[in-house]
Parts: C-alpha cells; structure tokens; sequence
DNA sequence: CGGGACTTTGAGCAAATTCAACCATTGTGG
DNA sequence: CCACAATGGTTGAATTTGCTCAAAGTCCCG
C-alpha cells in the first residue's frame, strides 16, 4: 500500500482524535504517515514476543490487544489490555519487555522505532504526547499496583468492570453494558486470580444485584455505584476513569 | 542560597552521573540549576500528598523514599522505593498520583513543575531522557504486576533482595550486603504481604541458608544463584536488575 | 534503666486456590 | 442436519497459603 494511501487514511482515521497523532497538524501527520504501516492480526495472533528486539511500535486502530509476562513455570501476568487508539510499545527499550496477543480479529498502524525515534526528535509534539501517555501508563500501573497488592477478589473485579467502563466511554462506546472480549482466564491473569475465583465473584455480583450477564462477554452495570463503593473508587475517578482519562 | 551555587552543587553533585541530568552539557546543566531548589525532610516526613497539586519534581540526592497509595479504609500499597539518583515525580499530571515519605534523613533536588516543563521544551535531550526514565519506570511496574498478581510470598522476598541488590550495585554501593532502610511494615506493603508474612519467610530463607541477616535493617546475600532460582529470573536479569538497569 | 516501637514467633482462621465434575456453546465430520 | 468432540465457563468440595489475633522478644533512645 502506498505512502499517499496512508496519509488519508491517517486524516480519516476514527481513532485519531484519541491516538498519539491527536496532537500533529497536517504536515507533521503526513510525515508520521510516511513512516507508518499497516499490520493486521488474527484472533490468537502473537503481535510481539517478550524478549524479542523491538523493531516496531504499534498503535490499535481495531480489535483489543493482550499485554503479557511469563514465569518459567508457564504461570502468567496480564499486565493490560489495549483497544482502539491505544499505542504498543511504550517502554521504549531494544527489546519487547511483554508479548502482546490479539484478541478477535485486529488492526493496527506500525512504525518502525528507529525510524520513530529519529522523527521524534523533528516532532517535539509528538515526543511530548508520548511522554505524556507514558505518565497515563505509569499511573495506571500504580492503580493496579494497589489492585493487586491489597484488593480483595469482589473488590478487583468491580474495579475492572468500572475501569473498562470508563474507557469505553472514553472511546465514544456506550458505557452501561460493557464488553468483554477477553475469556475468564484472561481476566484472572490479569487481576491475580484463577478463572473459578473470576467466574464465582460475577455470580455472586449478579446475585447482589449490582451487574447482569446477558451474555458471557457482555456485563451490565446496573449498578454503578455500589460497584464504586466496593472498588474503593474516589468519586471523580469513578467516571473520569482513572488514569486513561487523563490529558488529551 | 543563591543560584551560582546550585549550579557549582550540580556539578559536583555525586549522583549526577546517574540521575537525569547526566545527559546535559555543562551550558545545559547551568540552565536546569536557575530552577532548582533544594529541599530536605527528616526521617518519616512526607515529601508530597497524593491528590495534591503537583507543583513541584524532585531528583533524590540522599537518603531513600517510599511511594505510596491508600485505600479508603488505611490499606497501604507501595508503589515503590527511591534511592539516590532516582526521580520523583514522574507521572506529569496536575496532581500528585501518589504520596511520598522520607525513610531517614533526605535530600532532595526540587524542580517548579510548571518551570521544568517550560525548560523541557527547550533542552530536547532532558525530555528524551525523561521519557527514557518513563520507560524503565513501566517496565519496572509490569515486573511488580507480575509479582503481585503471580508470585508466592518466598518468590517476592527473594526477587526484592534481588532487586534492591542491583540497584544498589547501579548507585555504586556493595551489592553482598543490602541495606535494606524500610521497616518490615513497608516490605510488606511494597511485596503485598503482612508484616508477619514478611518476618517469617526472612527466617525460612535464612534457615536455609539463602540469606543471613546480621541487623535487623542488613541481609547478606549469601546464595544469590539460590535466591535467582526462587525469583525466577532469568540469569541476564538477575544482575542487570531489571528494569533500572536499563539505559544511561 | 525503662518505655515504646518494631520484629519475631505461634495458633487458629479465612479467602482464594486446587482438584473435580458438570454445563453450555461452537464447530466439524459423518 | 445431527452427533459429538472440543473449548470455555460454572459450580462444588477439599486444601493451602497467607492473614488475623495474640504474645513474647529485641532494639533503640531518652
């Protein structure tokens, strides 16, 4: 696909206005084009290996994304998710510190990091936005610090529906019933726990009235905010959804 | 104390070959000490409030700090430590993410935030580097993740001594024998532990022979293949230390 | 020397895990 | 189009790791 190509495409992008190159003007969006491509990945598809030398960085046009570590012995920490407009690659080192795997069916923009990182110094807008989403990611990482750390089984996964809430409403996604294209097993190694603890603590939410299953991937809030109140949420953070709303 | 002599501390400054300064020339160097202030706190004095305006950044020069976040009920999570050459700060929002508190006397570099930002701008190589040190930061968190989320209480404290070890090589200091300046409370608020937890697995990995403790407040480290193995870290890790090794 | 803060150790308990069985959904080949 | 295998999810019982509660020991520091 050609260069000019690209550059429309950017200029018509749905996820712009939430991505990176929200803050480039035309010219300087057109040089990044120049440098972009384009990767697509299926359901189950290995983006990038942890430990493999980080030739690319990405941003995720469509589809959702796994970010994970492993332990010798196979056991496995899901250190986020990424969705549209979300970028990969943060932790700009020469090696991938955690593999990233599709989830359904994804799209996204690729940018060969040295090739980023010398326009980077010709885009100070650019290098400042990174900077920028690397604090939204530091802080974040602290929130699930704390999750992980010190919150209980009810109160992490009513953190994580809220927290998928709010950036689905950052997204222009409706917000009341929340997707989930994650498995169970996903989510447990994400927030500390097995898929049987995962699985119970929705039922027993349910039964509490506070959410609805009307499908395995597909929550209802039904009640936000006796989740807040069991997340341990400050008021704000509850609909400002907590780092990602931050900035931009 | 008037600039001039900040500027001559900065040069001469000890842990300047570490911190994030080290990437500016001394005309640089001069234009970072006009903002700089210096700042002190005492043993368990807090340095700055989460949810504070963050108005100022700070460069630890001596002494060691605790990040920390609080649940609504007291629950504690530190998010993590600083030592000499580290930044704090870093999370460039308008208000602190976190608490932070002096463990033993302190010295700190101070930056006005709204100055540095401005002086960012104009110094490309201090914006890079803090970017850089983002980086490390969020490599540094998802390796806690993976420890919170998926690590036995012997796995934490073995790949914390392990940790504070290489950082301690990183500042120049004998890595055999780890200060370790936090109280037990504070290790099991960083590990996601109790005290109690905390004290006895100290006991079970000196009983077999991975550790001796001659203070209360210094391990030696006298199996440190034994206590990598625990760890799970690969063997390159194990040395390098993690993600605070990487770069400058 | 005494008091307070911190640490260690012990005993019982509980939250979450492990192990096991069952259920639901989906996709495939006959 | 159905049977059925495979995958993923839910539920139950037993177990375990780490927590809570309690008491005793240690180390400062005045």
């Amino acid at each position: 696909m050609p260069r000019l190509d690209q550059f429309s495409r950017c200029q018509a992008c749905a996820v712009r206005s939430i991505a990176v190159c929200n803050v480039l003007d035309n010219d300087e969006l057109e040089r990044l084009a120049s440098i972009t491509g384009q990767h697509t990945a299926a359901n189950r598809e290995t983006i990038i290996y942890e430990g493999d030398p980080a030739e690319h960085l990405f941003n995720v046009t469509r589809g959702a994304i796994k970010l994970y570590k492993l332990l010798g012995d196979g056991r496995r920490q899901i250190t986020g998710f990424l969705f549209p407009g979300d970028f990969l690659g943060l932790a700009l080192h020469d090696r991938y510190a955690y593999s990233a795997e599709a989830i359904g069916p994804t799209q996204l923009c690729r940018f060969p990091r040295a090739k980023l990182e010398r326009l980077l110094g010709e885009l100070p807008k650019l290098e400042r936005r990174l900077l920028q989403t690397a604090s939204n990611e530091l802080a974040s990482a602290q929130d699930q610090m704390l999750l992980l750390g010190r919150k209980s089984a009810r109160e992490r996964i009513a953190t994580f529906l809220l927290t998928l809430s709010a950036r689905a409403v950052r997204r222009g996604v409706d917000s009341e019933i929340v997707d989930l294209p994650m498995s169970r097993s996903d989510i447990g190694d994400y927030l500390g726990l097995t898929i049987e603890t995962v699985s119970r603590t929705f039922t027993i939410l349910k039964r509490d009235g506070l959410i609805e299953l009307p499908e395995v991937h597909r929550v209802r809030l039904t009640n936000r905010r006796g989740l807040a109140e069991i997340a341990g949420l400050d008021d704000e953070e509850d609909f400002a959804g907590s780092a990602f709303a931050a900035g931009y």
